[in-house]
DNA sequence: CGTCTTTGACCAGCGC
DNA sequence: GCGCTGGTCAAAGACG
């Protein structure tokens, strides 16, 4: 929803918008109806129920699937610090929400006056005295609420100036040094590297540093390749993919295009890290990468497809019976670069076979499309997760711990971790409600928006198969603004709380802090509207793929009898679905 | 003909 | 040491 209002105060109170509104886009004035979800009346009905007009316009030129997730995409990378500000980087509605700043605090906190009794007042204003008394008392509460969620978002709006003047210093930094380092020598052919990776021909991707203004992505020290044709353009200067500084490197050609067979058995094991490498750091990092591998996020949707739609080109490799279950399971791995490590495996539950179970290991070394974004963040925050505590930190102001937190704050009553897995697992289960807002309540209890497209849907077929997309979706969101603030306590010194949020993130918490903190993120409402927003740009479409086109969600039938078609809608994925047969 | 899927074989880890 | 299991490889077939 355009707006993403939440209520801190009444968890039953919901703001409504006329299915007009998002049906068809926006035109002239906006209502948005406060509404107690229990009697579910609306302003055409008597109270209890307030109505708010605000002066909102509009336009309604394009039909931008993204864009419900642009508008609640606060904190996007290197958004110019006015659109930050405004928390709305969608040039067609800047200006409206521009107009709305003064009046609507975009900040999420929107709180009524009404939070105890769910009375709400007669809007044709010839109410009793006592009404009006009434009404102008909560009409001031509002304004109140407006008033100090401005000063709020004019905070915000100083942190987040600071941490992008930070950002670019030392992105300007970097790069001179890498001049400089070139100019001396060091680097005598732009396609070599700055780290000595072991020598070799191809190319191989390393963060170097991640100002963790976004969120954790999918680059990872890894020792396949690039092909060199996708860096011809980068040769000069380091690419940066999803706001992280990345340098090449050379590597072995015995570790080529293939690469090492992560995750097989030959693969050096952590108890028997196979290094190969003449210095001790690059040991290290082979073995966190290794570790890294190690780490899997396991997904529960509820599906009729035979495999999730995450964005990827997937190419299937294998396919085995798993013990415990009749169900086989396909093994798949991540064509959308070569060399890429990321697989993840496909397998229907054993007690359900409507519940589709797919597993993701390993990052992505290659520049992902928006919707696979959405899932390499929470494959890549997942497995940084797992580490947390055990991993050098390369990632700048977003640690392995922090990193756990966001991935947490995602999925506080969704999301389990297994200790005693073969390989540290992150579990997503997103089957236990057949909406996942209800989920969101029981966790946060804080944000309901009345999704007219959405409200009815059930997480089956194409829409399950977008679930992750969703969740990854709210992980990246909110990751961004858990950035900013872990920024924020930076900038105070680390012991200052701005108090601009129930957030507050402290690095090197204890777990009971964690929890805290897990409680914390699931009941703020911009992770909440971030989770609705990535929930809306998906379900709201109507089942088109907010992904420029890039998910091919197959739908074609599960039991195995007949391989699936790529249901291709622009005809450029290779892969992206198999015939996993469920049965 | 190139690409992708299928599927049996192979390998390594692990438990007994 | 042996068997089980998970994971991957690679040849063969299917498909567009």
């Amino acid at each position: 929803m355009a707006s993403g209002l939440s209520f801190d105060s009444d968890p039953t109170t919901i703001l409504h918008t006329p299915n007009s509104f998002s049906d068809h886009h926006r035109h002239t004035t906006a209502t948005w109806t406060i509404m107690d979800t229990n009697t579910n009346t609306t302003s055409s009905s008597p109270p209890p129920s307030t109505t708010i007009h605000f002066p909102l316009t509009l336009n309604s030129n394009n039909n931008h699937d993204h864009r419900t997730l642009n508008e609640m995409d606060f904190f996007a990378n290197k958004k110019h610090e006015e659109d930050c500000t405004r928390l709305n980087d969608h040039p067609s509605v800047d200006d409206h929400v521009m107009e709305l700043e003064s009046n609507v605090n975009t900040g999420l906190h929107l709180v009524t006056g009404n939070t105890s009794s769910d009375q709400s007042i007669v809007e044709d204003g010839v109410s009793p005295n006592s009404e009006d008394k009434r009404a102008k008392n909560e009409l001031a509460l509002v304004q109140a609420e407006l008033e100090r969620m401005n000063m709020e978002n004019k905070k915000l709006k100083e942190v987040l100036n600071q941490v992008t003047v930070n950002y670019n210093t030392l992105q300007s930094h970097l790069v001179t040094i890498m001049q400089e380092k070139e100019r001396s020598g060091s680097i005598t052919d732009d396609r070599k590297t700055i780290h000595d990776g072991g020598g070799g021909g191809e190319h191989a991707m390393v963060p170097l540093m991640d100002l963790g203004l976004s969120a954790p992505t999918a680059i990872e020290t890894d020792e396949n390749s690039q092909s060199s044709s996708e860096h011809d353009e980068n040769s000069r200067s380091p690419p940066i993919y999803n706001n992280k500084m990345i340098v090449q490197r050379d590597e072995s050609p015995e570790q080529g295009s293939q690469g090492v067979k992560v995750g097989s058995n030959k693969v050096p094991r952590l108890s028997a890290s196979k290094t190969n490498t003449n210095s001790n750091t690059t040991s290290i990092d082979q073995a966190t990468e290794a570790t890294i591998r190690k780490a899997r996020v396991s997904v529960r949707a509820r599906s009729e497809a035979p495999m999730i739609a995450d964005g990827c080109q997937w190419r299937k490799y294998g396919q085995k019976m798993a013990k415990g279950n009749p169900c086989p399971r396909a093994y798949y791995r991540c064509t959308m670069a070569a060399g890429c490590p990321v697989r993840k495996q496909v397998q229907r539950c054993a007690e359900d076979r409507t519940i589709l179970i797919t597993t993701y290991e390993g990052t992505h070394t290659h520049p992902l499309p928006p919707a696979a974004m959405a899932m390499a963040s929470t494959t890549s925050s997942a497995a940084r997760m797992l580490l947390s505590g055990s991993m050098p930190s390369s990632d700048g102001l977003i640690n392995s711990n922090f990193l756990a937190r966001t991935f947490l704050s995602c999925s506080s009553s969704m999301a389990t971790i297994s200790a005693s897995a073969p390989f540290p697992t992150v579990s997503l289960d997103l089957t236990q409600s057949p909406n996942p807002m209800q989920q969101l309540q029981r966790g946060g209890g804080q944000f309901q928006p009345s999704f007219p497209s959405f409200q009815h849907q059930n997480f089956t077929g194409q829409n399950a198969a977008l679930l992750p997309q969703i969740f990854g979706q709210a992980l990246y969101n909110q990751s961004k603004f858990s950035g900013l603030q872990m920024s924020q306590d930076m900038e105070a010194g680390g012991s200052s709380q701005l108090g601009l949020s129930p957030l507050h993130i402290n690095q090197g918490a204890s777990p009971a802090a964690l929890a805290d903190t897990v409680t914390a993120l699931t009941s703020d409402p911009n992770f909440s509207a971030a989770l609705a927003a990535a929930i809306s740009s998906v379900f709201g479409g109507g089942g088109t793929n907010a992904n420029n086109g890039n998910v091919n969600a197959t739908t074609s039938n599960n039991n195995g009898s007949a391989p699936t078609s790529n249901n291709n809608i622009n005809g450029n994925n290779k892969v992206n679905s198999s015939s996993f047969q469920g049965n």
